[in-house]
DNA sequence: TGTATAATATTTGTATACAAAATGCGTGGA
DNA sequence: TCCACGCATTTTGTATACAAATATTATACA
């Protein structure tokens, strides 16, 4: 744990993107930021850079770094994606991981779970995506891994509603996706391929419609909109 | 085209950086490299952390940027992963392309060739790098980007010899390269993924049988060997 | 001779000052 | 009212100075 104040500005900027707290598209203005953390522009700048070679930020030349943005087209190729990379790093996960990083993602799990039960939304949110990207590394593949950092970066945005239950078939999902992580570690520690892939996907399954909820939600109950205001409309 | 200072440098870096120039593990003097490019460390420690996002180089913490390391158990994980992404790409690629970029991976397939007929050895393993990273770009998906990205940092340090040919063997397999890249070229645009897909696991067959002669070389010639030095040693 | 330790040199990390570019605003003109 | 232009302000980019950490050399002692 490098707790130096770079270092902090670094993760907490993720977190900070990761939870749409500061939003997709938005940009970073760095005489504030560098305020905010204490530190000076240079660090805070390399700090930017680098953040931006991950896929959190764009920096365009002469006007600053933009948070990632998340437009529609994205969505597509998120979904086309995601199924083969979560199910090569399932599966090379159960190959190749070690037991220190089992008790590390068992660890995780625990405080995913109680993070659930303090109803802390955020902290869930941020906790799920480390579980995710725990399993990225004991894949022990840096290729798939890069490109399931960038997945995780998305995936971790568009689901923000997920760990926020409004229904108790929300309350549900949210139990269910529990018990897949906790079966999932089964398959992962047993070094049993597929099952670890199977359960992956199920587990995508699940993500997938509530993304597919939060982008395209409920339309707008039509009694409240007057059919006078739609035919001002040009 | 941006052709400042910091750019050129970023670019030069990644250029010497692929062709082994910078050797892997090799660390990089930021006073000596920010004299080199006539910029002041400054905006060149932003250019290593940038680099460092994108998996050219490794920054530890006070003791400054390493050329990212290429050891053996790198290379399985390099075997093991090519084809997936490769092929993947190169069916989104047949699927996404746009004429535009048609038109900008042929004027890459000329300047290769050119440099093939030129015998710039050097250059030819950067151009091959640029054709295969704009096929990249037309897969239109960033997530398996960021992969081949990765992938391609190592496959062009593991792949210097093959454009520079020993044998007339080694002539031949430049020839059918070439060849393989208009063919690419041409499913790419004709959009036949599966075609692109077939050609791209041929074109990587080729590669690879060439990788494993670089990493695996003929066994030195036994009769240059004296037996008695070999009875001293421990 | 070998090793531990202190002094020195080198290298990395950060803050600040200034230069350059982009943005915002006000004025003038049609 | 609208647009064009120039000035002021803000923001980004770079150089330099200095602080902190690491690496190297010198020295003392066993």
């Amino acid at each position: 744990m490098t707790k130096n104040k770079k270092s902090i500005c670094a993760e907490d900027l993720r977190n900070r993107i990761l939870s749409q707290d500061i939003a997709p598209g938005s940009d970073l203005d760095e005489a504030r930021l560098s305020e905010e953390y204490g530190i000076s522009r240079t660090p805070l700048r390399e700090v930017l850079h680098r953040l931006a070679g991950d896929g959190y930020v764009r920096l365009e030349e002469n006007r600053g770094a933009k948070v990632a943005s998340m437009d529609v087209s994205a969505l597509r190729v998120f979904f086309q994606t995601a199924p083969l990379i979560y199910s090569s790093i399932a599966r090379q996960a159960a190959e190749n991981r070690t037991s220190a990083q089992i008790a590390e993602l068992k660890q995780m799990q625990r405080q995913f779970v109680q993070a659930i039960q303090n109803g802390r939304a955020e902290q869930v949110a941020l906790l799920n995506h480390a579980f995710h990207q725990q399993i990225g590394e004991m894949a022990q593949n840096p290729y798939l891994l890069a490109a399931l950092k960038r997945m995780l970066i998305d995936h971790t945005r568009f689901s923000q509603t997920f760990f926020r239950p409004q229904t108790s078939a929300d309350a549900d999902r949210i139990t269910k996706a529990i018990a897949q992580h906790d079966a999932m570690i089964s398959a992962i520690e047993a070094q049993e391929p597929p099952l670890a892939i199977d359960l992956t996907l199920q587990h995508w399954d699940l993500s997938r419609n509530q993304i597919e909820k939060y982008v395209r939600p409920d339309p707008l109950p039509l009694d409240v909109i007057s059919m006078k205001d739609r035919r001002n409309a040009v």
